[in-house]
DNA sequence: GGGTAACCGAGACGGTACGTCATGTCTTCGC
DNA sequence: GCGAAGACATGACGTACCGTCTCGGTTACCC
């Protein structure tokens, strides 16, 4: 006894996302307003609120489709420290395309809005979060030979990107490509000693790796 | 040809400040309304209009006097080691109080404000650094016997606090100890290395120095 | 060339005049919309566009079923005095039944919109001046054994419902049995009046017969 | 202790009145909207609220200022039937000026909403009712040499209105002249047959000397 | 009995107006 | 003449219905 009636407008939801990721880039997170959206995508409010709850949840919904693809790892054969740098610079690039412009959006607003940070650590940031796990750890453990466990990568993923996006969010310096190279190196310093401890200790604890 | 008539009230000044901090403790960045503040600190919202320009404003004039003091490092003689891990902690805790949620809140803005990110940056921020600066040479310069250029400073600045800032503003884990103490050792190694190469070309630039 | 398929289900047609007519009741007459009455009716809206133009339509038509029955003429055998006091007894309780209320809100609308104005005048109100007529005269001409044309009935009728429709409509206070008595008693002296001049003027119109 | 800052702006107020007396002209009752008013008048909606309920608020507004003159009696020398015709005449007249549209829209209203009933009634009608009174008063009084009791009056009043009120609310027939002249003497015997009686028992209650 | 219409529930959709809130400017008055 | 109180135009908010439309599912008639 499934229901009835017409379904949802896929083409729809496509313009209300293009119209929401327009006005971001045009206007600004605060430009940003459900009747601009409704406005521009030719669109009732009503529609609006049928399928999302906020502006932001329809600027989460953009990221999804847009983000990933321009934040995933593209693995080479290179040297691992080439495949770091390369990834950090991919991530540098991002942030100056429309959907990394909506990610450091959300990340603003996240920062003052518990709910949109809850709803963007708990979906999209997780999944990154996921993907960079699993590249990063590809790179090291080709490059050491070991195997590394989760909370280590995890560490090591945020020393390598948290001099990047201290840059983006915090400075706006542009990402100095020396720095980003000086970064990659000390993660891939780090790992190594860490694989050398590995020969006594295999299941050593993250903080002990680290001691 | 000096002005008359009564002079600005200081009361009034931090009777606004302390409303505009207690909003944003209490209901968060949005929380935080021209009409809110006034009405809070028993003010007219033309008091406000005639001494800042925006709600803004007056969140960054918190800045100046409460987060200077959470924010310095207070050097010690013990190791290098812990004092950069000392002061990490300082940071890692800052964050936690009020002032600190106020400079979370600015840097949450300042990502869809270019005029929030300008004011920031040109104002607070820029003495931050040159405090940071400040603490970190001196602290490397006690380590290594060796004088620090400014640009290697920085860079090294960014890989002490990019992880940590990473942290709190996009993950919202906790900053973990662990980490931070492998973060103050990555970078006190990267500088002893520096150091050993500084021999032969003592001026090298930032970028030679790091590869 | 007939149509063929279901054919328009009577109890939908039920469901929605009782579930517009209770919503009238419970909450007057803006708290009646189509989408209440589908949602209480159990109905699609697009049953109710369907069979009805408007909700103004949907009440009209509970009038036609409710309201001829409380608004008849019982006619008795009493003196002519007692039988218009009595009709006009009925007429003031009518307004208090639910049916009353429909025709009271849509005398209410009527005052606003033409073309619900229109609708009831050429509907309900043209059956019910009939009626009314019908029932005057008679009481009339058994009284006073005359015959009377339709304009001076008509006009008896207005000078007759007038002072209880005014009460009810315009001062709401509640319609005063010595007043109404006083209505019948002034009618019926008008008419006995108009019916001795009749000896000679057989013929007379309204206007002079009253002059 | 008195209250500071800008005071109430009346052109502003005369604009809204005029706005919404010409909406409700132009495009009927339901289409006098906040929203249409505001921008007719040029004004914010906000202002609206500041100062009026709602629509009916502000229509209920118009009333006090335009009905008053339009109903007034206007007392002449000539004998009490002509008078009384001349008054009806006025009130017939007045509902097709634009103060008149604007008081059967309200009664229209009130029909179906017990706030708006209750503030016609408590408001502009019972100063009416006032007016009527003393106007009604001063004619029989002339006529009959005899003080009359409000109720007495009041009923009468009942019996003169009524028939116009319901001709012009109900039926829409314009009104008929004849018949209006026809109800002016009908109260008036019944005010002198009342006059008669009085010899007697002159504090008779209304409903003892209708009988 | 199988088409073939129409009926019917459900509800998506573009709209209009609602009443509220905060904005930034302007005006008035009291100290 | 400063500063409070607050009126004002502006514009986004989220809600409620409007009237139209598109779906499937279900009758009921007709061949």
């Amino acid at each position: 006894m499934s229901r009835t009636g017409p379904k949802r407008s896929e083409s729809i939801r496509l313009a209300v996302l293009n119209a929401a990721d327009d006005l971001l880039v045009e206007r600004g997170f605060d430009g940003v307003t459900i009747e601009g959206i409704a406005a521009r995508a030719g669109v009732a409010k009503q529609t609006l609120y049928r399928w999302w709850k906020s502006k932001v949840d329809i600027l989460l919904d953009t990221l999804s489709g847009d983000a990933q693809e321009g934040l995933t790892w593209q693995l080479g054969s290179g040297p691992a420290e080439e495949e770091l740098q390369r990834q950090l610079r991919r991530i540098d690039d991002f942030f100056h395309e429309p959907a990394g412009q909506v990610l450091q959006a959300l990340l603003g607003h996240a920062q003052t809005s518990p709910a949109t940070a809850r709803a963007l650590r708990e979906g999209f940031l997780r999944e990154q979060r996921e993907r960079d796990r699993a590249g990063l750890r590809a790179v090291l453990e080709r490059h050491t030979c070991r195997h590394m466990d989760d909370e280590f990568v995890d560490c090591l993923l945020d020393l390598l990107l948290g001099p990047l996006y201290y840059r983006t969010l915090v400075s706006d310096r542009a990402a100095d490509p020396a720095m980003l190279d000086a970064t990659a190196r000390l993660v891939l310093d780090m790992a190594a000693r860490a694989a050398q401890d590995d020969h006594s200790h295999a299941g050593a604890t993250n903080g002990e790796s680290l001691s």
